[in-house]
DNA sequence: CTTGACGTTTACGTAAACGTCAACTTTCCT
DNA sequence: AGGAAAGTTGACGTTTACGTAAACGTCAAG
């Protein structure tokens, strides 16, 4: 059977972050693991919580944004107020991402044009006329 | 004819940045204007250097490394060892950007399925059988 | 008893690229 | 002349996600 509660180095292997990591999520409101005196002690549910944590930072979203859609996901009614929330998150961050990728495809196209010319220039073909500013 | 010289609103309007920005990049050693006193007075030279600068932070290289590449590019001797820089560095980025858009690709499907998920849920389709975790 | 691993807290540091004052000095225009 | 407009120099603030150091407690193994 699968242990029921965690220490902090548990999950810090587990998911490869540092505890300091963890503990910083702690400060920012994001986990509340019990205490055994002063260790912290999380369970199953903290881990799940941290795994979401670390999901929505792959995704791109802010701590504080993760924090919201989290706090909004616990309570008893989950009436879909909170899922809309999270929804609209979602796709804001997903307009953000498509954005991104535009910004950099236009980076690398630009970039791969400047390589090419480079290259031949260094390779001492002068015949495209392109100049270099 | 076109000006020969440009005072720092001239170009802050013209590239769309504010003239604290022009001052820092100043600061970091990446434009010396002559000065009429006090004042900075841009030459040609100078606007073509901030042209680089903006292209360069476009393509998500550093000012740092801005500076490198445009210190490089002004030597007499144009030997090939300043474009060899220049063109490694591209190439570095041009690495890194692609792993970013590829980062940001896997986001996006991810995200994409999330928000047809939560759609889906807020519609009351539960058939698909998909937790929300 | 001692060593070592692991835990704790508090608090300051970092990196990037500027923004935002404040307090002047200089220049322009009427 | 005289006030507005524009320019200048510091210096500190902002944001995000932690890193790092100090200084100390705890607990099991040897």
């Amino acid at each position: 059977m699968d242990k029921n509660t965690y220490s902090i180095t548990d999950l810090a292997e587990e998911f490869q972050v540092t505890s300091r990591t963890i503990r910083f999520y702690e400060d920012k409101g994001l986990i509340l693991p019990e205490r055994d005196g002063l260790t912290r002690v999380y369970s199953r549910s903290d881990r799940a919580r941290l795994k979401l944590i670390l999901r929505g930072r792959r995704l791109g979203f802010s701590l504080q944004d993760i924090k919201k859609m989290i706090d909004l996901y616990n309570p008893k009614e989950e009436s879909g107020e909170q899922l809309k929330f999270t929804l609209q998150k979602c796709e804001e961050q997903l307009e953000k991402l498509m954005g991104q990728r535009k910004d950099i495809n236009e980076a690398i196209e630009e970039l791969e044009s400047t390589v090419s010319d480079l290259s031949d220039y260094l390779n001492g073909d002068t015949s495209s006329g392109k100049k270099l500013a």
